[in-house]
DNA sequence: CGGGCCTCCCCT
DNA sequence: AGGGGAGGCCCG
């Protein structure tokens, strides 16, 4: 059976160099096709673009975590996705020098969750399901957020793309602060997001975590989340259209003990 | 409304 | 390989 293989990824790396930056590697990922771009120009260091089957990250080299990753859910991968069991594989990313990429190593004993951006629970095959294994897809997440609110996240995301039909899901960490922890060479971010885009309603809206424990979450506007990480995460959409707010659906709370 | 079961994150 | 917690869901 033919799969897409590493030396074909590693071609397009090379033609994006070769000048097609503005759509990217992988156009098929983003809205519109076009590319996020970044703002803040210390974090447009180091970057790589790299491109997977089912999803596409921005990783930098200097938080050593993805920047972003994107995803074009739909149906069908979905339904394939619930019937693949999960098998862990969390691997430093070959693509990446070693002077820029997160090791096992940094996470090993660190307090924090290797937390997927894509997520392990969107991937309709094998091999997707082992490049969302890659530390390149990864941030140093709190524990319990990871394993609840987030999970809950994701989970109402993947349930309201079956309902849409298809849906654009961008998901990052913000870094946020002036006192950034490190766990190894990783930077561990301040706050978590994930963009949720209907093509159906040409409307978005982002939900904004503080990456630590806590059931507590915002609902943005792509335009608000836009501002407050720096990355113009949908550049074919208009003005008007990142301040609509896309209704997205509430995430449960916490059961109070007793 | 309550209990049992399954799924979904992970860790050491 | 073994362990764990919480939310979703179905059923009575």
């Amino acid at each position: 059976m033919m799969q897409k293989t590493i030396a074909a990824a590693l071609l397009a790396c090379g033609l994006l160099a070769a000048g097609l930056a503005a759509a990217g590697d992988c156009p098929a990922h983003y809205v519109g096709g076009r590319l996020p771009e970044i703002h803040n120009q210390k974090m447009a260091a180091a970057t790589t673009e790299l491109c997977y089957g089912v999803f596409g990250v921005m990783h930098s080299g200097l938080t050593r975590t993805p920047l972003w990753s994107a995803e074009h859910l739909t149906a069908d991968n979905l339904a394939a996705a619930q019937d693949l069991s999960r098998e862990n594989s969390f691997h430093a990313e070959p693509q990446l020098p070693a002077g820029q990429r997160a090791e096992l190593s940094d996470y090993a004993r660190s307090g924090f969750d290797r937390g997927h951006m894509a997520p392990n629970g969107d991937m309709p095959d094998r091999a997707s399901q082992h490049q969302s294994f890659t530390l390149a897809n990864m941030v140093p997440q709190d524990g319990d957020n990871n394993r609840h609110i987030w999970a809950g996240i994701e989970g109402a995301v993947r349930k309201m793309a079956l309902k849409e039909g298809d849906l654009y899901v961008i998901t990052g960490p913000a870094f946020i602060g002036g006192k950034l922890q490190k766990i190894g060479k990783v930077l561990v971010p301040s706050h978590l997001y994930k963009v949720v885009y209907s093509p159906r309603q040409r409307a978005g809206a982002a939900f904004f975590i503080e990456n630590k424990s806590t059931t507590d979450y915002q609902v943005l506007s792509i335009a608000e989340l836009e501002s407050k990480i720096g990355i113009n995460l949908l550049p074919s959409l208009s003005a008007q259209q990142k301040d609509t707010v896309l209704r997205l659906p509430n995430i449960r709370q916490r059961k109070a003990k007793r």
